[in-house]
RNA sequence: GGAGAGGUGUCCGAGCUGGUCGAAGGAGCAUGCCUGGAAAGCAUGUAAACUCGUAAGGGUUUCCUGGGUUCGAAUCCCAGCCUCUCCGCCA
């Protein structure tokens, strides 16, 4: 959410920034709904101010055994007018607020202006794209033969979208899990491990409510929705409360499963566990001082490339221009992992800003030396998405011998196998 | 799930026979005095949001949430949420 009153004081950003990320939202019509509650505020409080008054003076007379029944009159129907006007004045507010949920993000300076996904630039590239003197095989076919991977069973017990891992498929993805948790807790990350439903208000506070509800499951009876992303509940942490500064910054990590609809998505790109209704997290959240989020935003971006670049995988950072960039951030990199058996890289990270975007969703503030209360800037990257993951090193590792090789940062997680031999064996 | 108790400021905790209650008292915290330094002690201060105003300053709201009664509610009534205790059930 923004402010009301940088809305009122700099229209015309807040319009362009609207436009910038293709978003519709009416600007005039907030401007106009702030006006009408203002407005509406200094009659009501005048008449409340005068109903107090009264009010004690009554209390005074009574006390003096005097008569107040005229008092008592008038301010019958000054209260019935306040409640009048009340009335007004909630609906003004629950309109103007329901409309300052849709008001998206507006973009860092830094942030290339853009139409698509095509307007993104590469800032970086890593290591070297594989070369194979064979055709190199796509991730669920390599799943399936190492019995590492189970699609069919997974759609037998869950539906399409959904996939199961498997003996050192499952390992695999522990291993990782451990692998990320205890390199992010060694940079100063604290771990949590979070409940994964959140309900709306949560929701709200960082931004998937109201606008992405059509991308969450939400279940039936309750009003709890399946997180689809660590970044909820964690974020969500330190909602309502005021923190003193000397405990900024705050770095969380979490590994959780994150679940996602994907309403729309079916068919391109969805093969394999590259897009996947449930699919496992390790995210990193920074809740920090205003005047250091652009510094942790780079920090955090370290902090997740040195996970892909410890897995020696290939990849590059995209910066992301206003259309792609999302929502509640403000500047967004992504980090996209080379994938041999699909021959193109694949979105595994992002690592976003929000400013206060979330912290004033969230009622998240600190207090500084001189006692003034500020909103936080939160900042959140994944460190790293697993499926994608998995399917990276699977086909990044295959050799010409029809085996796979095993991270060496990884070894350690699981017995120290080194190689994928042979269907539910290892070397 | 059943029975009972309760939700007050950063925390503990009074008030709850309606009026001068943003709310006693204490702790904590901040500043000052004291001290070689610290502790103790003493003094003072210590909410947030909204709104009007160039400012000084003024006003409104907030005692879990929402509604109601009333000229007026932390205090009375109703609904909901949450916490705790006991019983039941259960990984």
């Amino acid at each position: 959410m923004l402010d009301l009153k940088f809305i009122r004081e700099n229209p015309q950003i807040v319009k362009e920034a609207v436009k910038n990320k293709k978003e519709s939202v009416d600007i005039d019509k907030i401007l106009e709904l702030d006006n009408k509650r203002r407005s509406l505020i200094t009659k009501v409080e005048q008449l409340k101010a005068e109903r107090n008054k009264v009010s004690e003076e009554i209390a005074l007379k009574k006390q003096a055994k005097q008569d107040a029944t005229a008092d008592i009159t008038h301010m019958r129907d000054v209260g019935g007018e306040i409640a009048l006007m009340d009335a007004q004045l909630r609906s003004t507010e629950e309109e103007l607020n329901s409309r300052m949920l849709w008001v998206p993000n507006i973009p860092h300076a830094s942030v290339p202006v853009g139409d698509s996904e095509e307007d993104n630039v590469t800032i970086k590239e890593w290591g070297k794209i594989p070369q194979f003197n064979f055709t190199p095989l796509p991730h669920w076919e390599l799943g399936e033969k190492f019995g590492m991977i189970n699609l069919s069973a997974a759609v037998k017990i869950a539906g399409s979208g959904f996939y199961l891992l498997r003996g050192l498929g499952a390992r695999l993805q522990r291993a990782l899990i451990s692998y990320m948790l205890d390199t992010h807790t060694a940079d100063g990350f604290t771990e949590i491990i979070p409940p994964y439903l959140a309900n709306t208000e949560t929701m709200t506070g960082t931004g998937q409510l109201p606008k992405l509800a059509e991308d969450m499951y939400q279940l039936k009876d309750e009003n709890l929705y399946l997180i689809p992303t660590a970044e909820v509940p964690v974020t969500n942490l330190h909602r309502d409360e005021i923190l003193r500064e000397d405990q900024l910054p705050l770095y969380y990590v979490a590994h959780t499963p994150c679940f996602r609809r994907e309403a729309g998505a079916a068919g391109k790109d969805t093969r394999g566990l590259i897009r996947v209704h449930q699919f496992d997290k390790v995210e990193m959240v920074k809740i920090v001082h205003p005047d250091k989020s652009y510094e942790e935003h780079e920090t955090l971006l370290q902090q997740a490339e040195k996970i892909v670049q410890g897995l020696k995988i290939p990849y590059r950072v995209r910066l992301l221009c206003t259309a792609d960039l999302s929502f509640a951030g403000t500047k967004c990199y992504d980090i996209e992992i080379w994938s041999a058996g699909l021959n193109k890289y694949l979105e595994i990270s992002s690592v976003s800003n929000f400013e206060s975007f979330q912290a004033r969703r969230m009622n998240t503030r600190f207090r500084d030396k001189d006692k003034k209360v500020h909103f936080v800037h939160t900042l959140n990257g994944s460190g790293l998405a697993l499926a994608r993951l998995i399917s990276a090193i699977l086909e990044n590792n295959q050799t010409e011998y029809g085996t796979i090789l095993i991270p060496e940062v990884i070894r350690p997680y699981l017995g120290n196998i080194a190689e994928i031999t042979k269907s539910g064996q290892e070397k």
